[in-house]
DNA sequence: CTGAAAGCGCTAACAC
DNA sequence: GTGTTAGCGCTTTCAG
């Protein structure tokens, strides 16, 4: 990724920073503020050339006489000039800043895929406007408003494809990513996982494992990975002969801890409660956990649990928690090259990929 | 909070763009890139005004004659107009966006700081640079680099006060405020909690639970925060008239969970082993949980446990953990304000605000 | 190799 | 009330 790439970024940016700053100390030709307020008109003055030359040296762009380049470097530090990106970015009409929007920063899952992104796009200097959605439509409107007014060059979104759907629109007309959530027909790129495969894998597992009677807690179905989950979960089940119940399948209200753990009484309460219970999330599954503890039941020796995400947690809980692992980091990092290519190329070549999945296997199941 | 800031908001902006998008359908006078690239100028032209009339009503500032208002309006919903934030950063110089430099976006902890800063930052029309440090001063200084080139307007920075330290010089001349780790003589504005205050009184409770070996798992000392809180272990030790032994002082390496845990080991090796342990941080103190538990002892029977931050974990584990709480979002909020407050009146008012944290008695001790 | 000059889109005096 | 105009600081032809 980005190799071809240092041409596009900036030289002097970020060298020579200490240098430019200590510079302060014997900066003589006082100017009104003094600080940070010098322009490449300065710098051309100081140094004798005009503020092309300036520019061309600051781009590492044309040809530069070494004894030119030499001043103007010299200038450079000596007035401890910083390039102003706004009016470059004014110029260029780029402000090398990428949006990503996800529902909760909160979540350690989607906080990995941001540090996947983050990565990613650090070597390319870009920096990243985070902006939290909630799921929520309006503020992700908000938000993607920050594109059309030019804040931002591109988007990754984490949020529901229902959301995402909503914009469709534009999603064809900017760049813009989907990680994640994403919908094959929408032509928008993406990085993800074969959710319906993942969860169809561990849902044969606990089925081999010789449960038959295997709950399913699902999240909000605006998500599609829950959506696709299920069909997994049903896919594994029809495989093995066996009818699903409408009991098993239970819809927590979140996909945090508390809406695990309150989806575990339902359960315990029918009349035929099930042996495994397999939660679309980690988080969720946790909570399960919690809930199968406060009702004195083992795990897994009364009842197996198995969870999806693989985040640091799982690995913590006791017992531990068997589960689907999904590459997070690099889920973040592809995402992010998909969408510093297209900004590249223009063009949208708006193929996705899928990541490989795992299963974990612990304790708990 | 912002309360007469409105002003200095934008008025378009944000609404109508269901409108401005909807809008895109019947646009006749196709310009050839049609997608957004609407100027004020053109705005001007369809509205048969000059373009400082479209600024006005952009600004809502000055009088505009009503009718003249709607018909430019009217002319900025047709065309679909977008206002350009890079033309309009520039000639304000102001980019409304703030820099967050967090050591890592995946600790729950600031991951809820950040969602306080967040929250008191959006009704203000500001938009967050997310920037992960790891506290390395390298990559902080890069990133307090997008400040000096103009694309954030200030900053908020929750690295340790080490390398804040090293930032002193730049911090007083730019809009920075401290989060959680603070230098109170630095003279840049603050928010954060007393935590001597808070280590001694969760050490006083150990005490006066009966228990007088209490051993100490502190994290990296380049964090005030750490040794702030030895402070206040070593002060309520002091108060009972018992001697601090250097063998319960353990520095672990790192603040998550596989650091607390293994921190467990050498405490128990001991002749005198503790019977109580305080760690500086929620998720050090899970990882001492754990510990304890690989080695067969149980919380609080036969070892206590003491954390501090009271993350939404410390709630769901089991035992659920003792902790000393820190208002997270608040704290991000108050910094927040505190950035704003500086970026409105330009004056420093370098104080800072110490928020009340409080002991959460939970089952682990 | 270097300079002059034209804007990028917007705001803010300053006129009328 | 509204228009004219001068830049904000930078990049980028186009000449020389």
């Amino acid at each position: 990724m980005g190799k071809g790439s240092a041409a596009q970024d900036n030289v002097i940016d970020y060298i020579n920073v200490e240098q430019a700053v200590g510079a302060k100390h014997h900066q003589l030709d006082g100017d009104a503020a003094g600080e940070g307020k010098v322009s490449i008109s300065q710098v051309a003055a100081h140094a004798g050339v005009s503020v092309a030359t300036v520019s061309r040296v600051l781009n590492a762009s044309q040809a530069v006489r070494e004894s030119t380049r030499a001043r103007v470097t010299a200038s450079i530090h000596a007035l401890g000039y910083r390039v102003n990106q706004l009016a470059r970015s004014l110029r260029t009409d780029e402000s090398r800043l990428l949006l990503v929007m996800v529902p909760d920063i909160g979540n350690p899952f989607y906080a990995q895929i941001v540090q996947g992104i983050d990565e990613a796009v650090q070597a390319r200097s870009y920096a990243l406007l985070l902006c939290e959605t909630n799921g929520d439509p309006f503020r992700e409107r908000r938000y993607l408003d920050l594109l059309h007014t030019r804040r931002a060059d591109g988007a990754i979104c984490l949020d529901p494809d229902t959301v995402q759907q909503a914009r469709q629109a534009e999603a064809l007309h900017f760049p813009w990513v989907a990680c994640c959530e994403f919908d094959r027909g929408a032509g928008i790129p993406y990085a993800g996982i074969d959710n319906r495969a993942a969860a169809r894998e561990a849902a044969a597992y606990l089925l081999d494992k010789g449960h038959c009677r295997i709950a399913f807690v699902n999240s909000d179905t605006r998500y599609m990975y829950a959506r696709e989950r299920l069909q997994g979960y049903m896919d594994a089940l029809a495989a093995a002969g066996i009818e699903v119940e409408d009991e098993y399948l239970v819809r927590a209200e979140g996909l945090d801890f508390a809406a695990g753990r309150s989806a575990v009484a339902g359960l315990l309460a029918l009349t035929d409660p099930p042996t495994a219970i397999f939660a679309v999330s980690d988080t969720l599954a946790l909570g399960v956990m919690r809930g199968l503890h406060d009702s004195g039941l083992s795990v897994p020796g009364d009842m197996a649990v198995m969870g999806f995400d693989d985040i640091d947690l799982a690995r913590q809980t006791c017992p531990s928690l068997t589960t689907v692992a999904q590459p997070m980091r690099d889920l973040g990092r592809h995402a992010a090259a998909l969408l510093l290519r297209r900004l590249d190329t223009q063009k949208s070549g708006a193929e996705g990929i899928i990541l490989p999945h795992s299963l974990v296997l612990r304790e708990s199941a």
